[in-house]
DNA sequence: CGGTATCCAAATAGATACTG
DNA sequence: CAGTATCTATTTGGATACCG
């Protein structure tokens, strides 16, 4: 019987294709900080341009066509002129606000480790 | 003060550099899948080579190295016959454990939403 | 303004072979 | 077992030009 479960070393890692293919959410350079700039509310094409300097356009529209058909996102384009679009997060994109957020906050403590660790190696001779 | 403030429009996005390099943590296709398995505890390399099924060593060898250097999971050789190594997370690695759970729900939601559109459209004429 | 098309550079990943 | 080295394939991103 394969009863003899090891207390640890469980084979039992769920899914970790799910998490890859739910990773691929984010995928990307960009994508966290599309999703990022929106979370206070609708930001045009141009205005995600400006919130995140060095992006292309190409790979904003990549990004914005690629979250919009998995649902994080909606587009709303106003056949006004000059056209004007607006991008806004579905209730589920904005979901993904706490996950982000928590990973800043690791990325802040680890910095803050760091800074530690320098400290230390400049003040123990 | 600067109490023009409106309502949505606020240029204000903190640093989206910041964000950049915190979600760096875990980029490449495979970090977060190594941060998944280590959740339990301890694994070996071969362990985490048959968690992650298609992941080579290579790529393995590479983002373990990366994420020890930063602070994410620490690496204990043992130097019996056969060498065995043990990768852990460090304390800072677990937290990052909620955040990537709660992409995968969000994920998870997304797939839901996805077939209850395929539902429809099969059954709306 | 809000994109797309094309071409090119860089980063990441895989296969295979080899080492301690 | 636990890797490293090398080479190549694929993916991703950037620059520029151009269109509605």
């Amino acid at each position: 019987m394969a009863l003899k479960m090891r207390h640890n070393r469980s084979p039992n890692p769920p899914q970790p294709c799910m998490l890859t293919e739910c990773m691929s959410i984010i995928a990307g350079a960009w994508a966290p900080n599309v999703i990022w700039s929106l979370r206070a509310g609708p930001r045009r094409f141009s205005e995600l341009r400006s919130d995140i300097p060095p992006i292309s356009a190409k790979v904003l529209s990549t990004r914005l066509s690629e979250l919009e058909k998995r649902g994080i996102l909606l587009r709303h384009v106003r056949r006004t002129s000059p056209p004007s679009t607006e991008y806004e997060l579905t209730p589920l994109g904005e979901e993904l606000i706490p996950a982000l957020d928590g990973i800043v906050q690791v990325g802040h403590r680890l910095k803050q480790l760091q800074s530690a660790d320098t400290d230390l190696a400049g003040t123990s001779t």
